[in-house]
Order: C-alpha cells, then sequence, then structure tokens
DNA sequence: TCCGCCGTTAATCGATCGTTTAAAACCCGC
DNA sequence: GCGGGTTTTAAACGATCGATTAACGGCGGA
C-alpha cells in the first residue's frame, strides 16, 4: 500500500470524520466541517466514499475490524488453552473487553474519540446502525459457544439477557470514560468518582468484576 | 378529561416530538417534521415552547420528572420499613429500575417509544444531555446513601463503577427492548433470543439479577 | 509529444433547516 | 358588540445541508 495522495486524502478524511462524528454525532456533522478540518475538497467525499453514509461506513469499519480480529484471536487462544471443559469465565470477558478497552484508554486521544464514536453509534441513523450489526454480529456469535461452555445451566433466554447487559455495562461505561475530559466539571455527576483518565488496566478489571458476577447471578425466580 | 385538553397545542406538539424524536433522533428530526405530525402551525413552536431546544427539553422533562418522583418514594417507602441497618439490595435496584420499565412496556405504545428516546438521549447534542443529568443527577443522589448502606464494604471508587455499570445495564437493554418492533428481522441479532415483547415484570427481574450480581461482586484485586 | 486516466478543484444545484415577522383569528369580560 | 390579551396563521428570512457538475492539473505509457 503505496503512501500516494489518494491513500493520504482518504486517511485524513477517515481521521477527520471520527474527530468529529464522535463529539457531535453523526447527524449533527456536516460534510462541509470534515472537510474542513481534514484539509480537503468537499466533492473529493463522494470521490472515495461515494456518499455520506459511505465515510460514516468506512470510519466505523476502519475501528471496528481490528478490535473483533484481536478480539476472535484473544478467544482461539483460550479455547487451545482449555480443549475441553468449561472455560474461564472471565478470561472470554477479558477477550472480549480488553481490545476495545486498550483501543479507547491505552493508545492516543485518537483512540478515545472512536470509543465515544462507539458508544454513540446504537442512537444513530439506521446506516450506521448496519454496519455495526453487520461487524459486531459474527464476532458476538463466535463468542456464544464459548459463554455456553462457561455456563452450561443457563437457558438461551437467560444466556441471551445477561450477554446484552454485559454489552451495555461495555457500551455505556466506556461512552462515560470518553466524555470525562471534554464536560464542564459540574456535568460529570455519573463519573465524578474518578480522579483521572482511569488505566486500561483497571477499567478492564471493574467491567470484567462486574460482568462475571452478573453473568454467573443465580436465575430469578418466575414471580413473588 | 376536558374534550380538548389532549388535543391542547403543547400536548400533541410533545407527544409528536416524543415520538419523532425517538424514532429519528433529535438531530435528525425536524421541526416542520414534528408540527405536521401535531397538525399544528410550525411558529408556535416558538410560541409555547421558545425554541426546538426548549420542545426537546420539555418532552424529557414530561416523563423524567414523574419517573424521577416514583423511584425516590419507593426508596423512602423502603428506608421506612428498613430504619437501620443495610438495605436489601435487589429492593433499592428495584426501586431504581422498576418505574422506568413499567412506563415502557406495560404502558402503550407511548411509552415504548419514551423508552428509546431515554435510551438515545446519552449521545444526543449537549442541549438534550443536560436535561437529562439535570433530571437524573438528584435522583442519583438521592440513592447513593441506600447503595452505601446496602455495600457498606466498597471504596467510594469500586461503587462508582458499579453505579455506572447497572445504569448501562438499564440503559441499554432498554434501548434494545424498545428497538425490537421496528428493526428488519435479519438486524435482530442483539435481542433474537426473544420471541416477543417481554413482560415487564420478567424484564425487571432480569436486570435486578444481572445488577445486583454485579454490585455484590468481590473487589477486584490489583494486578495479576 | 500527446493521450488518457486519476485526483482534485471551484461553483452551483435544489432542498430543507430553525427562526422570525406581522397580521389574522379567537376568546372573554365589559 | 367592542376592546385587549392570547393564540394561531401564512410567509418569508438567511443559513446550511448533501449532492453534482464541468473543468483543470499532473503524470505515466504509447
Amino acid at each position: 500500500m503505496p503512501p500516494d495522495a489518494a491513500h493520504d486524502t482518504k486517511t485524513r478524511l477517515l481521521d477527520a470524520a471520527e474527530s468529529l462524528l464522535a463529539s457531535q454525532g453523526i447527524g449533527n456533522t456536516s460534510l462541509r466541517q470534515i472537510t474542513e478540518k481534514a484539509g480537503v475538497n468537499l466533492a473529493l467525499v463522494k470521490y472515495h466514499f461515494e456518499s455520506k453514509d459511505g465515510l460514516v461506513a468506512a470510519t466505523l469499519q476502519r475501528r471496528l475490524e481490528p478490535i473483533n480480529a484481536i478480539r476472535i484471536n484473544l478467544l482461539e487462544e483460550l479455547e487451545a488453552r482449555h480443549p475441553n471443559g468449561p472455560l474461564p469465565l472471565d478470561d472470554i470477558l477479558t477477550a472480549l473487553i480488553r481490545p476495545v478497552v486498550d483501543l479507547g484508554l491505552g493508545g492516543g486521544p485518537l483512540g478515545r474519540q472512536f470509543l465515544k464514536l462507539f458508544g454513540r453509534i446504537f442512537s444513530e441513523p439506521a446506516a450506521a446502525m448496519n454496519v455495526m450489526r453487520q461487524q459486531m454480529g459474527p464476532m458476538i456469535h463466535r463468542f456464544d459457544a464459548a459463554f455456553a461452555r462457561a455456563l452450561p445451566h443457563l437457558t438461551d433466554s437467560d444466556m441471551g439477557w445477561r450477554k446484552m447487559a454485559t454489552l451495555g455495562v461495555v457500551q455505556h461505561s466506556l461512552l462515560m470514560l470518553s466524555m470525562m475530559d471534554e464536560l464542564p466539571l459540574h456535568l460529570r455527576l455519573p463519573i465524578k468518582f474518578l480522579k483521572g483518565t482511569p488505566k486500561p488496566d483497571l477499567v478492564l478489571r471493574q467491567l470484567v468484576a462486574f460482568c462475571s458476577a452478573g453473568m454467573q447471578a443465580s436465575v430469578p425466580s418466575p414471580a413473588p
């Protein structure tokens, strides 16, 4: 992949888009803002990405693809270490959560920006949401067997509720963390217990601890 | 119910706004869409709500206020039943979660619509987010003492992480549920384990079970 | 040298946005 | 039925949106 002009333009558009989409949302960010920040002509969006939706999709895909690849790699390593018998639940959750925490809090401000975009995406127009699910769906499905091996006594329904809750914990927590440094102080109620940006390892441990316990909760009884 | 109370201009605007903001997001919904759906003149938004932001804020406030009032009522009843000693964690979580689940899944389609708006709001422009926090902040703070009584061994930091995770579970799960009936079938990956709209009691039990276990998780140790 | 393609540019398209104005319509006590 | 405040109306404002066009520069192959 040569560093030709076209590749450079694409990257600059993606970087600018990632930053602006994250901080303002998709619907509230204009192509003109993006191209101005990228120092690039407006019409090049259509040339390189066909449309605004295309640019948004490419922005998401650029980050989601490697994250999900790492997740599956970690899972396969884990499965290789435990050829049979139940898998350690905490290790499964770590494989699921660590890649996104590392990107978001381990890297520079770029990762942080994507973290916010990742958190926002569930509320955005269908076009963006579809890319999200297209990327996340197969990855989550890949984890299904692992969870079933770790918690064999859970019904499909109970397991479904708990996977949904787990994703909620990760998505919401990381969104809040990524918002930390740009919110006015008096609005930081949900995260005011934090002194500064926490280290990735701490975040990972907290999220895994909560989700692991939630996953292993005793099945709630029908009705009181 | 006087005949034109339901057709009162303000109420019709709020109803139309709630429905459209929920299904499209705030930034992607125009005042013209709202006023057309409400059967009301465009300029009346400025007359009754000053601006678009004012209408959005009023839409949120109309639902958040009674929900948070019920939450605090339930909490105070709980505290009255346990004048001293620790509070049952599951009951605290029930007081926190039940009101929003009941509104969203117990009532008609109107409640469902707001559920989606509630789930979206964390990703929307600052104006809307501020209203959200302004309403949620004092309510959450009201629960702080109760959580501390139920889990006295947790540090402020650990407690903070777990409250954040709990809100994530509730917010994300309810958003997914509220999206159920309008998503194309092939995109329902996260919730495909559900046959139909679940009863409020089932949802409440699942969410409380997960969050309660997560809240009570053993404190994660520093580093491996 | 010239052709042809790729990347880029400036400019404009029609549409739609939130907001604002000024006048009309309405309601109610007098 | 008349006057005055409240509510509603139609129309337009300037700004900005995503999309599109036609022309231009550069550079490698014929």
